[in-house]
DNA sequence: GGGTATTTGTCCGTATGTATT
DNA sequence: AAATACATACGGACAAATACC
């Protein structure tokens, strides 16, 4: 039994997306020429052409047309920043992406405070509030990550008011933190998930509506030494043009062509 | 403007079942109840419901009807083991399967001769040729994840023999190389992407056929001392049902709760 | 095992809306 | 303003998988 005539479909154009008779950037026929092409109806064209999208090989552009993607060179995200040197991760980041190529920008946070079950990770009681500080980030020009990070609201009583401040801090908040409350971020736990997009994810990463490509999402906990979290730090971002990469042990620096190239942190200066 | 139609049928649908109205593993109405209820074509309510198989609310089992999900509680895979200690991965991974509540199994290798394109970053001549060890593997009796491990083709002429017979190796590979060739595994980069899965994967591991559910794929490239690649290992977890844990710094050992109770290694005895 | 009813999967044709050029 | 192309929505038909008698 053949396979179903949208999948037959998809699976032609995919082969003249691969070998390269439709190259990137490329133009494919409209729906209506494939459906003369294929003998098919319109709405199986576009069952075939869905399953391109998911595949991530074409987007759609209503009023021009079916495209053949640009491969993005991924952002590659490293995870395991080596630590140790008595410096959170966030300063560590900003030198690393100056050594890449690519410029990154990052929005002004928006500030909240919400209830504590946002960040059930804090370990906070039910009725505890906690500072919520949301970031849009850019790299060249690209919506690359959403973050928000969650503080215990009790930080700012106890004299950390800079968080509550809608401006971004320089040498990042987990620094001013240990400056002003002296408490030290120790370690953290990063548990990568991967799901459906949300609305307001669909509209900043310019994702398809209908939650055909996903996003990670990294929930980092940070600890201070006595194994306290001091922090949530939520960053999601979408898996069609983003790669993370980690090591452990002994590791040559240029292991595999362009792994390196583009090397981003997960943080910046939330 | 309001959103579209299939969408709002959607969300309905969704707050049932976010709210506990639906739970989870309950049928929902048929698609022709759905159709009358909500006014709408089947058509549409199938585009509804096609939205939340993607957000993994539901499944669909053709004959019977649609279903909410029963929560699977996720496999949780640590890729930070602690080394350093002289071993290669793969036994520390045993023990922490076994302190885990859950049982592990894994098919027979299955063994190709393959060209060495089919591993890059081994950075072999292209005329050469590799080894691919393949294997299903299962946890609990639920299908987990695919691995295929890649090694140069001229281990074997070099004396490693076993690495082409068709059989678990209980030590692992890693440490057979150690053995009889002194190759020692010093380190690994892991590369961590989000992709649709092939036709291979979607059967394996019964996700929907038009590639909705993405899988994670891991490409673990392990280096000798030397720097030169000895393997590399492609593991492929469909993303509906796994979650990558990774720590840094000091960390508590139960920072939140359910989060370690099913540590799972993220290779066994490849 | 066979037959039938139920339910989802595929496919068709058509009409209208919306975004872009 | 008009033309083009994708997005949404409708209705109908038959196939395939499943459950039940």
């Amino acid at each position: 039994m053949p396979d179903p005539l949208y999948r037959q479909i998809a699976e032609d154009l995919r082969q003249q997306i691969e070998s390269g008779e439709l190259p990137p950037g490329s133009q494919l026929r409209t729906e209506l020429e494939l459906r003369e092409h294929y003998d098919a109806s319109r709405n199986t064209i576009r069952d075939a052409v869905k399953l391109l999208i998911t595949r991530g090989l074409v987007a759609t552009r209503p009023g021009q047309g079916t495209f053949v993607v640009d491969k993005i060179e991924p952002f590659t995200i490293t995870l395991d920043i080596k630590t140790g040197f008595g410096e959170g991760e966030d300063t560590a980041y900003a030198t690393e992406v100056i050594a890449g190529e690519r410029t990154p920008a990052v929005s002004a946070p928006r500030i909240e405070i919400q209830p504590a079950s946002m960040a059930p990770e804090l370990g906070l009681d039910e009725t505890a509030m906690v500072v919520s500080r949301h970031q849009q980030r850019f790299i060249d020009g690209i919506p690359w990550s959403l973050q928000t990070s969650f503080y215990p609201m009790h930080f700012v009583e106890q004299g950390a008011g800079q968080i509550i401040v809608a401006r971004e801090m320089s040498d990042g908040v987990v620094r001013y933190l240990e400056d002003v409350l002296s408490i030290k971020q120790a370690g953290w736990r990063d548990k990568i998930t991967v799901r459906a997009p949300d609305q307001v994810e669909t509209a900043f990463f310019r994702l398809p509506q209908d939650g055909r490509v996903p996003v990670f999402e990294v929930r980092r906990t940070a600890f201070q030494e006595s194994g306290t979290p001091l922090r949530v730090t939520v960053t999601t971002f979408p898996s069609d043009r983003n790669e993370f990469i980690l090591t452990s042990g002994d590791v040559p620096d240029n292991a595999h062509p362009g792994a390196d190239d583009n090397a981003l942190p997960v943080e910046g200066s939330a």
